[in-house]
DNA sequence: TAGATTGTTAATCGATTAACAATC
DNA sequence: TAGATTGTTAATCGATTAACAATC
């Protein structure tokens, strides 16, 4: 017999957009913007296609909106981030060197789009006695079942490459179960059963060099 | 009448496999591998399936690939060098804190990806006197077009949020036609002819919480 | 009731995989 | 010739867009 609990899992675009739709409702609560939105607006704002908005929003099963109004922006961020998943701030864990993750910082601002940097793992010896907001550094060889059974699932991993792989064996020892990897490194090893996305910053720069080069044949 | 030179562009999931294949060549390259590989082992090395990676290859136009044989390594990323629009060393500029963008170069080695940071711009006042890789340190403000014609047509950026915008405006102006955005940042406007690619790492995160909490349910 | 906008079903488009002939 | 592996055409699968009925 099937387990009943897993119906199709949500289309990868889909869970994409549906991601971003809580980031900038997130983002609008923020500058206090209220009542309604519609499909159109949220759209435009994206560069999306309106169909492509509520096609994605009926995945979220109780259908959220108002016909002939629209989304409550309070409610409809509410069911995202309940539909994803999220905590009222998700906690996440982070691998690398006390310099690299405080950079990290410095441009993604985590707390604004809802999560917490939990705990502080990094590759450095010379890191032993580092602090990150307020938090001690560890060694990475100290990630244990603590860190999962502490409620942290997720991990980003932001080490020197030739770190990435035993990072990412350590955290699925402690049960993490989804990591996100900002290093770049061509060949990754995905633990059974856990979720690992590569973001891959080279490929998308030869993505971009193949695009701007047919530019200049045209000119 | 049609422009001969715009054929269809390249599809944005081969084109990033074509990206990665050239980065994994790359790698066996620097590793000494030498001689023959077929499309079964370039999949199961990348997790993909082999007729992908032949479909993907077909795109070079002039096949590629002996049959009975496979590939060359080296002939292999030539080609794939040449399609992508990538010189031996291709120049990409950075726009962002000399801090952040140091730490960048910690955990993502450039040159082994075959790029040359060409240039660096900080949004931070504190930066005028900074060096990066013996180059100095320049204001945003001295974005140019001295840069395009230098031979600079990408950059990333990775600057505060609040500078994201105008980093981009700026590049644009200097007549960059390929722009990376590493800061999370919801909503940007890509000015016309420009490409603008951005990393989404809260969305990737975001996606994972939802992956892993059905996981949870399940058990 | 009229206007607006949702939610859903159908149609198109693109991407992946399978089947197989071509050829080294 | 036999074995291997490519390159291509056809079939499937998934994602996007269009058309339209439902309803606030």
């Amino acid at each position: 017999m099937q387990k009943l609990t897993s119906a199709k899992p949500t289309p990868t675009a889909v869970l994409h957009r549906l991601s971003l739709y809580h980031c900038l409702l997130t983002d609008w609560l923020l500058a206090s913007k209220k009542g309604a939105i519609t499909s159109k607006e949220l759209a435009s704002t994206l560069g999306l296609n309106e169909v492509t908005v509520r096609n994605d929003l009926s995945f979220l099963g109780e259908t959220p909106g108002k016909r002939g109004v629209g989304y409550s922006i309070d409610g409809l961020r509410q069911m995202l981030g309940e539909f994803l998943g999220l905590p009222p701030f998700a906690p996440v864990a982070f691998v690398g060197s006390a310099k690299v993750v405080s950079s990290l910082f410095s441009f993604f601002l985590v707390e604004k789009f809802g999560f917490i940097s939990a705990a502080f793992f990094s590759e450095d010896p010379n890191d032993r006695t580092a602090v990150i907001n307020g938090r001690e550094v560890q060694s990475i060889e100290a990630i244990s079942p603590e860190l999962a059974s502490m409620g942290v699932n997720i991990a980003v991993v932001i080490t020197h490459p030739t770190w990435v792989q035993h990072s990412i064996n350590l955290l699925a020892q402690a049960g993490v179960k989804g990591i996100l990897v900002l290093t770049p490194s061509v060949v990754i090893e995905a633990p059974e059963g856990v979720h690992v996305t590569q973001i891959r910053i080279p490929c998308d720069l030869k993505a971009l060099f193949h695009r701007v080069s047919l530019l200049d044949q045209q000119a």
